[in-house]
DNA sequence: AATCATCGTGCACGAATGTGCAACGCCGCT
DNA sequence: AGCGGCGTTGCACATTCGTGCACGATGATT
């Protein structure tokens, strides 16, 4: 009944431009409610808003992403003056969007956990889809991470919003013993969700940079101890992806912790056809840039000063693009 | 340049919720700028909103016709007091709309032309394809119709839409001797829009009423004279789809200017996968049925007085659902 | 039966948006 | 150079929209 109403109010509002005043009289309504309506319709993911982009120009930063890299890029502008969380935010809506279209019926999505996922997953509208699967592509037990939602909430936010089945991954984001994982690895019930795994048609993911400034809570909130850092720092280690850790030329080989990790390689994430990366915060720059490198992306979603700030990384000194160049 | 801005804006405003104040800020343009930013997005069709109907339930009436015909119906609500021809643009708004998601890459879309394609035609905005065709169903030669734009201008527009190659089919609505549609069939020029005619994955088309009230153009623009009027009205004809005349049963045999009609017959249009008819107006009430029983529709897009109207066809006095079942 | 919580509604006001108008800049022409 | 048309911009005002608040209906609980 309201649900009817809603989409009748939408129909006039959207498609036949008719103002709230003329809805509200042929519904026999007021003015607010129909205002109400119309915003609930929004809500339920009954109307879907899409853009088609400039087919000639772009915007520079994207187009030089696309052709440094082979990548699609998506670039969100966002007021100059806005704090990162409000960067993130606006970033997260227009991946939640983005993720809704390519998103569909019969298809597999893998996500990982994180705080850009988990804010994607907060704008998330409900659109929902027959016989799709949403797999969570590394552990992470229960550990509560501070400001992080359970991981199995964030799946299970996911899922909902696409009517999925949802795939939990029941491992910690790290074995302690290489072992443990090798055992885990031959049940059925890891099993299970690792053959899921392999049938993933979208990939989302965020990456974690190993920085001081913003660590990623997988730095700091007690999944790995002063020693296990230490021992990244000295493998020239810049962040990762989907707790598996990158170097800054998108190498993974040989360092120690990945064996005991648990998400996807970049070699195995390389099988899924499309990779969408979402990304906000200079911290995140190199640890970007690693991931880029290593291919693990087809598609980036950032906002503008991330992406300048990456490009300027491949002409400024490797540490900071803004005292690159000082001379001729 | 502007194009680019534009996208800016309505990513913004659509995609990230922002006010047109903050969008103005971050541009560096005033409020104003940008509220014609995002109405020149929507108008070059640069925004692309749709709407999911609610799953369970529906539209009473959309149902009922659903149930009935066997198709897909999508009914439009409008305002009771509005005049026929507000009710006409607000369907065409609709039906455009539709069209638009229906119609891409790589498909034949088939027209017919008269007032109610014309006033869709107005409100398609532009949704580039490659490799689409946009093919003319039935002739029309270059006569002008009173307030119909030429139908080869209407091909044009339509085509411009999306970018698609344009058939026209030159040839007049009906021939006064069977014997040179036989002949014009022969000629290549004809074969070869014939033959984009058979290739037509969706069809769009309206219906015309004979009923005296409001004439469609067809039989009130001299392409018939008063004796071949007379004669369909022998022939208990109550409209026509694509200048095919059909009777209340949606039987189309033997009559004969049928043989002269250049359009494709229910027979031939009945093997196009979506065929999408779009009817505002009582005075259309019969012919719609007509066309329905002939199962020429599988897709009707109408307002609520139009459909409530041919439902209560069904169940009241043939001639007059208004005066149907007086007693118990 | 009385009470309370919850929800939906309309009202009224402030916020956001659309648009006529005048000023400005940019070309092309005389 | 001067001039006039054309398109774009910002301003100011009118319209349209969003939302806190209070009211009334409904239904569950005591």
């Amino acid at each position: 009944m309201r649900e009817d109403d809603a989409f009748r109010a939408a129909t006039m509002y959207y498609l036949q431009d008719q103002t709230m005043d003329v809805i509200a009289r042929t519904l026999g309504v007021s003015r607010s409610t129909v205002s109400r309506l119309i915003k609930s319709a929004r809500d339920d993911g009954m109307v879907r808003i899409s853009l088609r982009p400039p087919s000639s120009t772009g915007s520079q930063l994207g187009h030089r992403l696309a052709a440094t890299f082979g990548i699609k890029a998506h670039v969100v502008s966002v007021r100059e003056s806005a704090s990162e969380v409000h960067r993130l935010e606006q970033v997260a809506m227009v991946a939640a969007g983005l993720i809704s279209e390519w998103f569909s019926s019969d298809m597999v999505l893998g996500v990982a956990w994180g705080t850009t996922v988990a804010a994607i997953s907060r704008h998330l509208k409900s659109s929902p889809s027959r016989g799709s699967v949403v797999v969570q592509l590394n552990g992470a037990a229960n550990t509560y991470a501070s400001g992080v939602t359970y991981a199995s909430d964030l799946i299970a936010a996911i899922a909902a919003a696409f009517d999925s089945t949802m795939y939990h991954f029941p491992v910690p984001a790290f074995f302690d013993y290489p072992e443990t994982k090798r055992l885990m690895w031959r049940e059925r019930s890891v099993q299970r969700v690792l053959e899921m795994q392999r049938r993933v048609d979208v990939a989302l993911f965020g990456v974690g940079a190993l920085s001081a400034e913003v660590p990623s809570h997988v730095y700091s909130s007690g999944y790995l101890d002063d020693a296990e850092i230490a021992s990244l720092v000295d493998d020239r280690v810049v962040g990762d992806v989907c707790t598996v850790f990158l170097r800054g030329d998108g190498s993974f080989r040989d360092i120690e912790i990945n064996a005991r990790a648990t998400g996807p390689t970049p070699r195995e994430l390389r099988t899924i056809k499309r990779r969408v990366c979402v990304v906000v915060g200079e911290a995140k720059g190199h640890a970007l840039l690693g991931a880029l490198r290593a291919r693990v992306v087809t598609d980036l979603i950032t906002d503008e000063t991330t992406a300048r700030y990456v490009l300027g990384l491949l002409r400024g000194a490797p540490g900071s693009p803004a005292g690159g160049r000082l001379g001729p």
